[in-house]
This record gives structure tokens, C-alpha cells and sequence, in this order.
DNA sequence: GTGAAAGCGCTAACAT
DNA sequence: ATGTTAGCGCTTTCAC
């Protein structure tokens, strides 16, 4: 640890505490000379502030937690990334938590059991529900990410999940396609993001006049691609038929072209697809994959805005904000019908 | 903030503050009855330690930092879940800081000018040469991952890259193929890394007899997929010939895939295709991909090893570990010739 | 414009 | 086994 501490500069200065804080800190009231002291002092004796006392003394940390459900999923790398970023050209530091979404974790990370040691939290929930969150009485601020749980009290942001699945179904139909396979529900899971992206696509089904057929809403079992490839697979060898599959998520698609694939169907000729969150794998894919595309930056932004506000000390009630969200069209479902 | 105090619990409850530290830290020699009167106030006024006012007394943090170039890259992705994971189960928790492969935000990294932040740090250097590591002179424990520097004054941790790149070529060597393209350098690339596992492709291609061409040793302009599909293409419209590729990366790899199957070209059949660092792009691309794996596991432990010894107040040396690495097979470069 | 001193909330050595 | 107290290093009124 740093073994130079303020006064040691003080000190060798010949000044106050109080002045060598002042050049640290690079107020505008202090004398040239003294300036010039001081920091050859500084410099000679490598003096580094200690953060934590700075803290201590201000009551300000400086860093915000990102808890989300798993660090290494594109989606949510590359939002931490946004959000990493947006955070630190406000001047704050991130630390990331990883809920692997699991109950004991969310709720560890609501609790906030030790205080002081960040600013504010931003917070993607995918098994708490509204009503826990909206319990928990926590005095560190607050903002929460996606529609797991969206409790009127706590502020909120999101893209339009409803309106965004319309769009892509919009997306298809204008292509000509009539029988779209919404891939899918996962059995067991109780997150509500699925069910507002699977109402969305209804809307727009119904919207196009275009009958509710329940085969055509696939589950599979878990989140993995493999998955993904056999539910496809296991619905073409049972006699289904389709020309468009809308994904909730780019690994889904990525799972929904093997199968595809395997099955012997063009994408996007016999088949177009789309996936969900736009996150690099769209470019990795062969055809590459048109996809729902949340804008990451200003979820980022939006929600550092309303934790900075928080911070100030805002207190009104929960704010939710919806962020504008787009379709970028790649191969595998494109402008032009394939 | 947390506006409950020690000496508030402490208060309400009738006892010293020693007490309750001893409470809140489960010690072992605290009369039950005053343990019970002691919980009773924390639980009534809600008391939440300060961590900061924890760390300033204790001199710990209780945080590591880990630098990599970018938190969005899958194996960076991947390698800091394993940190993240492995560290929190030492009891630490983990600021990721992501340099974007800046050398400024490096020699940040290295300067460390705020102290008291991070126990330790872990750094996965690109830019940045042994000699200017070797001069820095910090305060805080450093563990260098990778082989952009290895200054021998710093401990490290990385995979024999000429030893897994030799093994790349055996297995390929082994399937019966003869002419293997390595992709890729990059154009004004400065790390090492590359050159590491260059050497062990030349070397296991004179082991194995077979006859050096510069010309299979392709370079590209960025490290996007793109990039190596378009080099990919070019290469076979230039007429050279080919029957395996040693990608020095997943993303690499992923675009010779993309290369190859616009060229016509099929894998693994006509040419076998090796991926580097066994991300989970190998089981999204077509077909899956055979990739060198190192052991990220062991890597974030060991380095967790070496940072805990210097926490610890270890101060020999540099040491240096090689963690294993394996070969992942998977369709594109498959066990039996193909 | 600069200095002196009182905390910030906790820990740990020492005392009882 | 429990209480007392002196710091940890910095910021920040308040005087000068």
C-alpha cells in the first residue's frame, strides 16, 4: 500500500494539509509558488491520494454495481460494455456482479447488506418478482434493467418488448411470409420478457389478419442453441410447416438456423429468421441474421441518468423509461423477399 | 447512506462497540444472551456495516481489478467470468476495467494513481512492452495474464502458446493434412501473442517434415471475422491451395469458415479449420469448431494464487506459470479423417 | 489564500 | 469476555 500520505507531503512542503489537498485537488485559489512546492513535493515523494479514506471522508464512492445474470452472454457483455463506458465518462467506476440468475444472488444484490461501498446500482433482476422488489427498502439507489419485474416504486428502464416483436413480425409478413414460428418459450421459466415478446408477436399477427395457429409457438427446454436446433427440427419431422421463425434472443436464431440447416431448409429463401438483441453473433452467422436490435447505448445512457439523479437525491416515485429499439436487417431476413 | 451506526447499535443495545464488531463478526467468545440483545438492535435499526470505513481501518479491500483490452470479446468475456467466479469464492470482488487495447489506458493501469482502491491487480496487457512494465514501480500486487510482456520482474501466467500451436498443427498433421494456411497476422500488430503461435506452427510443420511456405502464412488488415473471410477469398482466387487453416483466434476462425463456404469450399472435408481459445462461438458456427483450449479455469486460479501470495506480502521475484491448454475437437477439424 | 482541528465509521491493541 | 480508545488518511468547516 501507499506509505506517502497527505501530510507526509505537507510536511516536506513546508504548507498545510489544507494546501496540498487544494493542488491535489487543483483549485484555482493557491499561489504559484505554493503550487510549485507542493507539487515537487508530491512528485518527489510519489505521492498517491488513498481512495478509500477520500471516500470515507466524502461519503462518495465513486462506483456503481452492475449486477446482471451472466457476464459472458453476448448480449449482456456487450451492454456492460455500453454501460462500462457511458459510466466511466461520467467518472465512474463499475464493479460488475453476476446474479447467474439465481433467486439467493438477486436478492443478495437488493439487500445491499454492507452500505459505502457504491453509489448506486443498476440492476437486471430475471427472477425476482415486482412485489419482492418493491418490499425491499434499500437507502442505495436504484435502477432496474428489462421487464422481469417492474414495481411502480423503483425506477425503470426498457425497451418496448410489445411493440418491438410487432415490428418484427411486421418485418416478415412484409416479406410475404405467413406461417412464422414464434422459438420460444422455455419450459419453466418464469421470466415475463418471453411473454411480452410472444404478445407483441399475436398483435401483429392478428394486426396482419393472419390466424393464431399454437403449433406454430415452439418451447424447448433450456436457453441453449442446441436446443433451439432440435425443438426446429423436431417441429419440421412432426409435419409442421412455416416460412419465418421470430427469436427471442440471437442465440435462439443461432440455434434455429442449425436446425434449419440440418433440415435440409434455405434460410432465407424457405425460411427467414430473426433473431433478438443484435449482439455480434449476428454477424457470425451463415446467412448472417436480421435482428431486434435494442439501442444499447441509450438504455446505458438513460439508465445512468436516472441513477445519477437518484444520487443527487431525487425521490419522487418510479420513473420508467422506454428506449428506442430498431430492426437491422441482415441475410436472413432482408428487405427485399427472398 | 446507511445512517445507522455502530455506536447506534451499540448504544441501543447497552453494550460497547466492541461487542457488537464481535457480533457482526460472529466471533466466537460473545455471551449468547448479549449476542441475542445485540442482533435484536441490529435487526431493529437495520444496521449495515460500512465497508468503506471498514477498508480504511483494516487497510483491505477486498477488491481485485482485472484489466483486459475488451469486455465484449468472448474469450475476455469468458476469462472474466472465471476470475469474477474464482475470486468470489476467495471472498473478493472484482472491478473490471477494459483498456480497449489503448496504451494510454494501459500505462493507467500501471501507474495505479489512486491507491487504496483494489487489494491486487490482474492485467492482460496488449500494447504495452516488458521493459516499460519492468519500470513501473507500483505499489499494489500485479499479475500479468497473457504473453504481450513478460517482464521477468512481474509474475504471469499464460499457456505454452508454441506448445498449443504445435499441437494444433499435429492434429491436423494427423488427419492427413499437408498444406496449412496460418491465419493471421494483423498488419501493424505489435503483440506477440501471434508470433508465439507462429513459431509452433513452423515448428510442427518441420517436425512433421513438411516443407515451409510463407505463402500459407496470411496476413489481415483488423481482427474481425471479415477480414479473414475476405483474406480467406482472396487467397483462393490468387490460386493458392490449401487443405487446413490454424486460426490464431475463434473469431478468426469463424470468418475462414465464412471464407471457405463462399469459395465453395467444404469443411472439414476439403479443408479442416482450427479455432483458438475455445469460446463458445465453436459450437454456433457451421459446422462447430474444433478449437485449441486453454484451461481458463486454471488460468484465473493460478493467477488468483499468485496475487493472494503477494497480497499476502510475498516479494521474490517474477514467477512465471504455464497453464495447460487441450484441443477441443468438434466437427471442423475432426478426430477421424474427414 | 492558507492553517488547525474535528470528524467520516470502523478496527484492534490494550485494559479490565 | 467485554469495554476504552487511538488511529486509518482524507475532507472540510472555521478561523486567521
Amino acid at each position: 500500500m501507499a506509505r506517502v500520505r497527505l501530510i507526509d507531503v505537507a510536511e516536506l512542503a513546508g504548507v498545510s494539509m489544507k494546501t496540498v489537498s487544494n493542488v491535489v485537488h487543483n483549485y484555482v485559489h493557491v499561489a504559484p509558488a505554493l503550487r510549485q512546492k507542493v507539487q515537487a513535493a508530491i512528485d518527489e515523494l510519489g505521492y498517491k491520494p488513498n481512495l478509500t479514506a477520500r471516500r470515507l471522508a466524502t461519503g462518495k464512492t465513486g462506483m456503481i454495481a452492475l449486477a446482471i445474470p451472466e457476464i459472458d452472454h453476448p448480449y449482456f457483455s456487450e451492454l456492460s460494455r455500453c454501460i462500462a463506458e457511458e459510466a466511466s465518462r461520467r467518472g465512474y467506476r463499475v464493479i460488475i456482479e453476476q446474479t447467474l440468475s439465481d433467486t439467493v444472488a438477486e436478492h443478495a444484490v437488493l439487500q445491499d447488506r454492507e452500505a459505502g461501498l457504491v453509489d448506486g446500482v443498476i440492476f437486471h433482476p430475471v427472477r425476482m418478482q415486482a412485489l419482492e422488489l418493491a418490499r425491499s427498502q434499500r437507502d442505495t439507489p436504484l435502477v432496474l434493467l428489462g421487464e422481469a419485474a417492474v414495481p411502480v416504486t423503483t425506477d425503470h428502464v426498457m425497451i418496448d418488448n410489445v411493440a418491438a416483436a410487432r415490428d418484427g413480425v411486421r418485418h416478415l409478413v412484409a416479406l410475404g411470409r405467413q406461417r412464422i414460428v414464434f422459438l420460444g418459450i422455455v419450459a419453466d421459466d418464469i421470466t415475463v420478457t418471453t411473454t411480452r415478446r410472444l404478445l407483441g408477436y399475436q398483435e401483429a399477427l392478428v394486426e396482419a389478419g393472419i390466424p393464431l395457429d399454437p403449433e406454430l409457438v415452439l418451447t424447448v427446454p433450456d436457453f441453449t442453441p442446441e436446443s433451439c436446433s432440435a425443438a426446429i427440427q423436431a417441429a419440421i419431422a412432426s409435419g409442421l410447416t412455416f416460412d419465418a421463425v421470430l427469436c427471442r434472443d440471437d442465440k435462439f436464431a443461432v440455434g434455429a438456423l442449425q436446425g434449419l440447416h440440418r433440415a435440409g431448409l434455405d434460410v432465407p429463401r424457405e425460411v427467414a429468421v430473426v433473431g433478438w438483441d443484435d449482439t455480434a453473433l449476428t454477424s457470425f452467422t451463415r446467412p448472417t441474421l436480421t435482428s431486434i436490435a435494442p439501442d444499447k447505448a441509450r438504455l446505458a445512457s438513460t439508465a445512468l441518468d436516472l441513477l445519477e439523479e437518484r444520487m443527487r437525491g431525487h425521490q419522487g416515485s418510479g420513473r420508467h423509461r422506454l428506449v428506442p429499439h430498431s430492426i437491422t436487417v441482415r441475410e436472413s431476413a432482408p428487405a427485399i423477399p427472398g
